[in-house]
RNA sequence: GGCGACGUAGCCAAGUGGUAAGGCAACGGAUUGCAAAUCCGUCAUUCACCAGUUCGAUCCUGGUCGUCGCCUCCA
């Protein structure tokens, strides 16, 4: 089975293709840096970083780069309004940027490229266009001519004559199509810029992409992405720049795109307030069960933000950690978790790879359900691999863990005898797949334990009760449960229930936990 | 107006030309003083609607209805 993705250029899917053997260079857009990253954002690095990591599973050596945006209008407006140096906002949201990236376990690019760091490649590029006769200088600004381009609109199948009817294009009277589009600025008073051929400017949108990717990756490569907003005109334009300057009809092999996010059922945006920070949403919810949230669904559908569905995912989180620290407990130790390195990204050698624990056991020393559990151990990962291989299908990929989930549970509520030597191998096996796929996915960065009480740490901030009021409120219902007053312990649960803390009653004493989708 | 995506159980969501994964909810059970949490079990003769191709379609073709996105330097 060949890894099968869908490619925005062909509107099919199609097997991986790559220029060098078992190598894959893959350049993905990034955000411009003038506000903290939102759920939007984290989507899209999330989608590839799946990618990233499965390509990676799968064993190719994987080329990345993922640039930052760190001049434009939005940006200069900004440092404009607080009266700074631009480069303080774009070091500011950089930093932001890392923090949520990081804060979800995003593996971070081979290379992140910044716009200002190429200002000589674009200035090159302008001018190997202009030379070529596809882009034209006028008062000191440079447009490419898009007229130029024999098939300008192949990647969102637009056609030049279709566009000018109803479509909202300014009027600019200095462009010889309304389509074309600046690919070097000339500077306003009081603007960063950069010394030109043309006068004092500053980039253009979409070239920065075509000079970074080409600079970093080379002149051609195997796989662009970004979010599908980034379709039109963005990815048609970088295409439009990239195969005229270097006289090519294929500068890039797949072209994947990301579907957005909308909350609540509506799009995101300003005048709604309805935008979500990756680091406001970590201090609710665990960061996996953002992970979570996004693999339930296609990289390619829409997916709609809401609490039911956060909550839902955090649930479905609980399922697989509270198997994982099943088997821990039953195994009596665990296996380490990787850390983040000292500046907090998130890097590759952390991803798990040891050997698999079931390789050379014996599956005829199993009978009955045990032989089924661990024929069906083995083929875990083949099934995750063919889903995978579907276009990134994570919640086929989900499904199958879930599938496995249930049939390892049921085996552990028989008391299986792990001091039997094989008993302990389809165990360890299981415990294996869980890492394997969860480097995959990139969750179960922590141990179950942990987890837990990372997850009742963070809903506690929202309970509005301390850990102390609640051990006193469980030690006066200790009291009257010896009294037998079940009356009176009932309602002390109950009030706690009502602020959602949950009593469970064990033989060894009362434990408490945070229920889920309190506060807010 | 142009381009495109989607419509699968109460909700989210995979998937296949031969009669529908998984999760949440719900219900039943184990457990419990009773519960909660957890675990197990049950849960779509049916895949928006109509027509066609086919021995057979949810999956292919055409049409209808509905939802959504892009065409605005928004991932």
């Amino acid at each position: 089975m060949t890894l099968q993705l869908y490619n925005t250029l062909t509107r099919t899917k199609e097997p991986l293709r790559t220029a060098e053997p078992n190598k894959v260079r893959m350049y993905v857009c990034g955000v411009t840096v003038y506000a903290p990253s939102h759920v939007g954002h984290a989507r899209a690095s999330f989608s590839f970083d799946v990618v990233f990591r499965y390509l990676l599973h799968r064993g190719y050596e994987v080329e990345f780069a993922k640039n930052f945006t760190d001049i434009d209008d939005k940006i200069i407006e900004k440092a404009k309004a607080e009266g700074v140096h631009f480069c303080e906002i774009t070091d500011r949201y950089i930093a932001d940027f890392y923090d949520a990236m990081d804060g979800i376990f995003i593996l971070r690019p081979d290379y992140e490229p910044k716009c200002t760091e190429h200002i000589d490649g674009i200035v090159a590029m302008n001018a190997k266009l202009i030379e070529r006769g596809h882009a034209y200088a006028v008062d000191g600004d440079v447009y490419f001519a898009v007229e130029t381009m024999e098939d300008y609109g192949k990647l969102s199948r637009r056609r030049l004559e279709d566009q000018e009817e109803g479509a909202r294009v300014d009027v600019d009277t200095r462009k010889r199509h309304p389509f074309d589009f600046a690919l070097w600025k000339a500077a306003k008073p009081d603007e960063p810029s950069w010394d030109s051929p043309w006068g004092k400017g500053r980039p253009g949108w979409h070239i920065e992409c075509s000079v970074m990717s080409s600079e970093t990756l080379g002149d051609t490569f195997d796989i662009h992405g970004g979010g599908i907003d980034l379709l039109f005109p963005h990815h048609e334009n970088e295409i439009a720049q990239s195969e005229s300057a270097m006289g090519i009809d294929r500068w890039v092999t797949h072209w994947m795109h990301n579907g957005h996010l909308t909350i609540d059922s509506t799009k995101m945006s300003k005048s709604l307030g309805n935008i979500f920070g990756v680091n406001e949403l970590l201090a609710r919810y665990h960061p996996e069960t953002l992970r979570m949230f996004y693999l339930s669904a296609s990289y390619r559908a829409p997916l709609d933000y809401n609490e039911g569905a956060m909550n839902e995912s955090e649930q479905r989180l609980e399922r697989l950690y509270g198997t994982l620290g099943q088997l821990d407990a039953r195994l009596g130790d665990s296996v380490a978790r990787p850390a983040a390195d000292d500046d907090g990204g998130w890097r590759r050698p952390h991803l798990y790879n040891a050997p698999d624990p079931l390789e050379g056991v014996d599956p005829s020393q199993f009978a009955g359900p045990e032989r089924g559990l661990f024929e069906q151990t083995r083929r875990l990962m083949t099934k995750v691999e063919e889903a995978m291989d579907d276009d990134f299908n994570t919640a086929g990929a989900l499904g199958h863990l879930f599938d496995y989930v249930r049939r390892l549970n049921k085996w552990m509520a028989g008391e299986p005898d792990l001091s039997d030597a094989g008993l302990r191998a389809i165990a360890t096996g299981a415990r294996d797949r869980f890492y394997r796929i969860g480097a995959i996915l990139g969750l179960f960065h922590e141990e179950s334990v942990a987890f837990f009480e990372g997850l009742r740490d963070r809903r506690l901030k929202f309970v509005g009760m301390t850990e102390a009021e609640i051990e006193a409120a469980i030690a006066r219902r200790n009291q009257a449960r010896a009294d037998k007053d079940w009356a009176a312990s009932d309602a002390i649960r109950d009030e706690l229930a009502a602020k959602g803390i949950g009593l469970k009653d064990g033989p060894e004493g009362t434990g408490w936990i945070v229920l889920r989708g309190v506060g807010g």
